[in-house]
DNA sequence: CGTGGATTTGAGAGAAATCAAATCATGTGG
DNA sequence: CCACATGATTTGATTTCTCTCAAATCCACG
């Protein structure tokens, strides 16, 4: 097999990991159903018990929790070659709700699938290990951003973050990518009202550090931004762990 | 091998895990460097890379971050049995510090071993993987903790959950555990300043939810201490996954 | 008995939320 | 092509929560 939904996969893995020509084959006899979802479509919630892991290939999509008093709390952003949900391998019980912001195309990969690859590439086992390691160290900064920065900072913090994960996998152009985020869901995902949201974004704005126009972001001076924002990359993980034995090239 | 600090790995890892005779026969076999360490010594760094993971036999420890302005956020509170930087084992260059909060019994597992054992016992290396994912859904809960609940709230979820926790690994006796951490650090696990965090201390005494004396909480209704706290144990995964397959007894 | 760290209390400032309303887009049906 | 409905963005005014600054008290320990 092989098409779109697996390219955007083995790209995305590729960023962080080394994989070699039989992984990538394994990858590509992957069985995964594909399915479309419109934009603020629920995929799997609290409580569910999936059966299978849903790769993005195309589109957005969020992880979510909500507190008692309905407030919403986003929890992670995903891009194109994320496997959102990849921790109810092994978590069979979701502890949080996953839904589309944009149309999606979906693949959906039953765990029994994933479970034998891990068996027969380590390699691969290891890669997708490491992917939900990256997930966390993405959740710990988000910890600290929500935590201890006050929101314009927040908000730079975020959008260089995006910024950053998408130009790692080519959808970025110049400055500029597109993500059709509404204000009420940035601030959820930065723990702020909608209204204050709106006038963080427009701080940014007046700063001429961002643009913005329906669903696409300008960032106007990176480098600016990050100051803004207190942002390392270096939780992102990036690249390949160094290469201590000489093994895949 | 065995020994206290075996023990605490093994309590541990039975609270999430179904491990059959094999499994712990492996895990005692496990070559582990004990070592002692005083209250509030750093253990590893943001930036080290440490080619070996530290288990937590006695004792307690926190990993942190620290903003720009030198604001430090907790991320989490690691409990005896726990291996609070295992991430390492595939994120090589630490993203943030690990520190003791009280005199520590601390053993070290080479990264080799380990693997090793990953190798060995697929069961274990699936253990250890869903820990990791654990660790993940707390960081889940602590971000929706930080971004959505009131500062009183908050307070209440954190103890709780601390609550849950150690009953699991027995180091609670009735409502009351140990757990030696000043207001500041408190206050630094829920990003609130050390002054708030008294007045917030205060109200749950006030309220009869809770008592407290050096290091030790006593959780005086814990019913009412969850309905505070917005607080269900579900993302604490305190229980082996469901047997599906008929595997380990 | 003095010292330093931790806790507690008070007063005032600041950041963000809430409430309310206006404006701006976008899409639909007539 | 326009009237209208709907949702998103924007703005203003006010309230609430939390922080900061400062000082007092408490406590463990040498």
């Amino acid at each position: 097999m092989s098409g779109p939904l697996w390219n955007s996969l083995i790209t995305k893995l590729a960023v962080s990991n080394e994989l070699d020509g039989e992984d990538i084959r394994a990858l590509l006899a992957l069985p995964i159903q594909t399915r479309f979802y419109d934009a603020h479509q629920s995929i799997v919630r609290e409580g569910d018990d999936p059966g299978a892991c849903c790769l993005l290939a195309e589109g957005f999509a969020f992880r979510s929790k909500e507190a008692g008093d309905g407030e919403r709390q986003i929890l992670s952003l995903h891009i194109p070659g994320e496997i959102p949900d990849l921790q109810s391998l092994h978590l069979k019980i979701l502890d949080h709700d996953l839904t589309t912001l944009t149309p999606c195309t979906l693949g959906f990969i039953a765990h029994a699938h994933l479970q034998q690859l891990n068996v027969a590439r380590p390699n691969i086992a290891a890669a997708l290990w490491r992917e939900t390691l990256i997930d966390s160290s993405i959740f710990r900064e988000w910890i600290l951003n929500v935590g201890r920065r006050e929101a314009v900072v927040r908000m730079a913090h975020l959008l260089c973050e995006l910024l950053n994960r998408l130009r790692a996998i080519g959808r970025t152009r110049d400055g500029s990518f597109e993500l059709p985020i509404n204000q009420s869901e940035l601030g959820d995902c930065l723990g702020l009202s909608t209204v204050h949201t709106n006038r963080i974004l427009r701080v940014l704005r007046d700063e001429g550090l961002i643009e913005m126009e329906r669903g696409v972001f300008h960032i106007l001076d990176e480098p600016a931004l990050r100051e803004r924002g207190d942002f390392d990359p270096r939780y992102l993980h990036l690249h390949p762990p160094p290469n201590r034995n000489g093994a895949a090239s």
